[in-house]
DNA sequence: CGGTTAGCCTACAACGTTGGAAAGCAACGC
DNA sequence: GCGTTGCTTTCCAACGTTGTAGGCTAACCG
């Protein structure tokens, strides 16, 4: 069959042990010993067997990543970071994609979804605080995302408030007095949503401008569709806006569409800013302001934590780490010139923290 | 350490192989025997084992997914839709990306970055026909898009020609003359880039158009910044068009965004068609016509085939599959008003055929 | 020159599971 | 009443690798 240690020792005269120790780069082998076994391996064609390695060394150097979709291009942009930074490491990366339901996402938790790897990066979309419990579970994990804080496991989140804050500072430094926001989630109290709202919430105060719930357009989920909706609904329901914050890019590009079809200029009539700066933004019409979450960096950051723990090497308490974020100007908010290149108007600094304050977790 | 099959046995006073055949499923099991085990799994929270299962079965119930990059909405899309359809028969993907430059390419075909899945679903961006010899491998194998034909594996690949063909002469129904082509590959004998473009030509010939040297924009990668490069060029070089097939829709996006700068209507000034029928292609500015490859059809396909290799079901020459392409009609051509929902405004069918034909391979 | 050390290599026993074959046992047929 | 049959369970030996412990040289030290 395919062909194994045992025939590359047989062909190299020597033991088995000593071709492992070969092949696992093992200092102490004679030259003229390591030259026998190399040439065996190359005339035989020998490959390990990936999974007979991994039941003795209890390692497959696999991940798994779980995400809601790769058709949505934030988590797309995500995995094709995560999946670098992996690469990087020396690890594979398993893709979960959790978005037909809730259960899906208990599944990944609970193991039922998660084949051999050796940890997991988790980006829940319906579980919250009420699964808290759900989250502590006897492997290597790490939490992205907003819908769950004070889990017992890394977490590596953004800096939701302050950039949605400095989002909304932003359009009205640019002398935008009725600023809606797309994408609200009616009453809900964790998540992106709440707490870009909250952001939204404070710009408004720190500006000076009045909260108008007439201008919180809900849109469940987001989506490119569901952005236009809202927007549409927004407009035609007679609402005076002259800038949009958007909750994400895809309900930023959606209401651009609904702009456009309703024949109002961006960033004449109205200014839009989105937030996540994924690469549609650079060549959307206009091309879209937004928020840089550093997604880079968390996918990196990410990886690094798990990494931590699946080698031991971290064994400390949990943390929580908030990578920098920007804010990116382009056309739709008038930073930049038709054709002109986006550039950062702004910056949020993250940190480091416990995962687990002593106090209840503080929206960052 | 971790529960194991053996101290199963031992909580239900039976023998491991017991514990085996009932996690297993084996029908001859008495119910009281049966229970016995399964209470004791649930005690002890017993998981069995999927690396020892894969070492003895020679099964891991996976399998690997190697695309360009997931940045790339196509190639997101496209892994969503092999995920889904993966997971629908209880298989787990596993994600490389090759973009990294075409030794990435050869390491998936060589094993090197092929860690331990039951097979490989490879989408080649660099290797062409000349490394045919590399995709000769001792692995269940299915190979996507048109870069390589001929391969002995299986093969799903699109209408390449007859859409690109039907495309054109859309553009040229709806009354364009001048229609330009973005995306064009110089010299390129192999790929989707030569296809799409022989389809154009035969489009041209078909319309009664002549074919101009100078409406080929030339765009190395199919990125919206070289779409939006290429057709920028077109336009200030002062070529005239008042038509545009773009071989991608990311292209046709870039192209969209040169037009708009330079104040060109869509589609009164240039009717623009693309081709990939991404999501964005709903909502972009205006909505973009395009053609539908079939991406659903081509991931379903694509499992089963390389799962009809993986359990043997299929062990005859290999197939050619193509499936069924659509152009849908947008705003971009006028196919529909502003605000209108897309439209199939032509089919042309796949079909299933050898491999390797007796002659060079035709291009479909 | 004998004893120690370092370098190189091997033997053996796992890792946790499943395939195959055989054994136990009850019911069945004649 | 005894061989046969069929269900149920067990025993044993892999699957291909690596960790541990130990053995054998050759070199080195005093």
């Amino acid at each position: 069959m395919a062909v194994t240690m045992q025939d590359v020792a047989a062909r190299a005269g020597v033991s088995i042990k000593t071709v492992s120790n070969v092949v696992n780069g093992y200092p102490h082998i004679r030259p003229a010993t390591r030259e026998r076994v190399e040439e065996a391996i190359d005339h035989l064609g020998y490959r390990i067997n990936e999974t007979a390695r991994s039941l003795r060394t209890r390692r497959t150097d696999m991940i798994t990543l779980a995400v809601p979709e790769l058709s949505l291009p934030y988590f797309a942009e995500l995995a094709d970071s995560v999946i670098q930074a992996a690469d990087d490491r020396g690890l594979t990366v398993l893709i979960e994609q959790t978005s037909h339901g809730r259960e899906r996402e208990v599944d990944v938790l609970t193991g039922k979804r998660r084949n051999m790897t050796d940890g997991l990066i988790f980006s829940p979309l319906e579980l919250g605080p009420e699964d808290l419990a759900l989250f502590d579970v006897d492997f290597p994990l790490v939490v992205l995302g907003e819908r769950v804080f004070g889990a017992p496991a890394d977490h590596v989140t953004m800096n939701n408030v302050a950039a949605a804050k400095a989002a909304t500072v932003h359009l009205a430094s640019l002398g935008r007095k009725r600023i809606a926001v797309v994408g609200g989630h009616e009453g809900e109290q964790v998540g992106s949503a709440a707490l870009r709202t909250t952001g939204y919430r404070q710009g408004l105060d720190e500006a000076g401008l009045p909260y108008d719930p007439a201008l919180v357009a809900e849109a469940g989920l987001w989506h490119r569709s569901t952005g236009a909706e809202a927007m549409g609904r927004l407009l035609d329901d007679g609402v005076e806006v002259d800038g949009v914050f958007a909750l994400n890019d895809a309900l930023a590009l959606g209401a651009l569409h609904a702009l456009h079809t309703r024949r109002l200029d961006v960033p004449g009539d109205v200014a839009v800013i989105g937030f996540d700066d994924i690469d549609d933004a650079r060549y959307s019409v206009p091309t879209l302001s937004s928020v840089d979450p550093g997604r880079e960096q968390i996918a990196q950051t990410a990886v690094d934590l798990l990494v931590a723990r699946i080698t031991g090497t971290e064994t400390g308490p949990f943390r929580r780490v908030v990578p920098d974020s920007r804010i990116i100007g382009r056309e739709s908010t008038g930073d930049v010139p038709e054709g002109g290149e986006g550039r950062p108007v702004a910056v949020q600094e993250g940190g480091t923290e416990p995962a687990q304050p002593l106090t209840e977790p503080v929206a960052i």
